[in-house]
DNA sequence: CTTGACCTTGTCACCGGCGTCAAGCTTTAC
DNA sequence: GTAAAGCTTGACGCCGGTGACAAGGTCAAG
């Protein structure tokens, strides 16, 4: 197939995959014509790629997963360069948590501390 | 002073006092030879900036305070619009957490799913 | 033959907060 | 007198992941 049907399957644009592919995380076969000819197992490993971008993986992240996607395995988090990904991102989600629960009571005390009582009512705003 | 000398006291780089000027947040005289001139109020203002910064405010989230200071009051975060902008950065940091939360059980469960065991061991890396 | 849909490469723009360099002035220290 | 430090404006670069546009090649349908 070519670069417009693998977006359409895979809920991207064209422009994304010509990214990708210069960030070297998909390849393409050229046809006569110099279009690019993409087949399923692109297809897989775009969609690999979106899912992991959508819980906040970069592109570089999500290389290892592909690589594995590549070498055969039918998950891409089952290589061990994948599941050192996995846990490297869990722990600086982590530490973004701490960090923004950190931050949150630095703010709260600035906002008691330049304007007293002004915090006293509402909270969260959960 | 000149933009050095306030740039050493307010622990800040010459490029980013031109920069705040720019964006509009202080403002300087000009002495005869084109130099900027600031004085003792200035280095409160930029002050005032990098504390908000380093709690993660934005340059244009600042400028309330920055007005609040200028309008004569002793705390930057004593006015109604800073008051606001507090409760806001507050809200703000709460949905980035609950984000994150959502996000570290997503990768969770995508971890968990593509290598079955590899989550039983550690978890959170505290 | 022409229209229109699709493809190609290449480039600029975005966002925030500057760092860094260029090229030229002024002031300060010796 | 001169060198170093400090000042000026202007402009590019960064980071991530595209969107949008330019200027063209290709191919199927009518």
């Amino acid at each position: 197939m070519r670069i417009g049907e693998l977006a359409r399957r895979a809920g991207v644009s064209p422009r994304a995959l010509r990214y990708y592919e210069q960030r070297g995380l998909i390849r393409s076969r050229r046809s006569a014509n110099g279009y690019r000819e993409y087949d399923e197992s692109d297809v897989r490993i775009v969609t690999e790629i979106r899912e992991l971008m959508s819980v906040g993986f970069t592109l570089d992240d999500a290389r290892p997963f592909v690589d594995c996607l590549r070498s055969g395995h039918s998950s891409g988090g089952s290589c061990p360069e994948s599941v050192a990904v996995y846990r490297r991102k869990l722990a600086e989600i982590d530490r973004q948590i701490r960090d923004l629960l950190a931050r949150r009571s630095e703010v709260a005390a600035q906002f008691a501390d330049a304007c007293p009582g002004c915090l006293l009512t509402r909270r969260g705003e959960s």
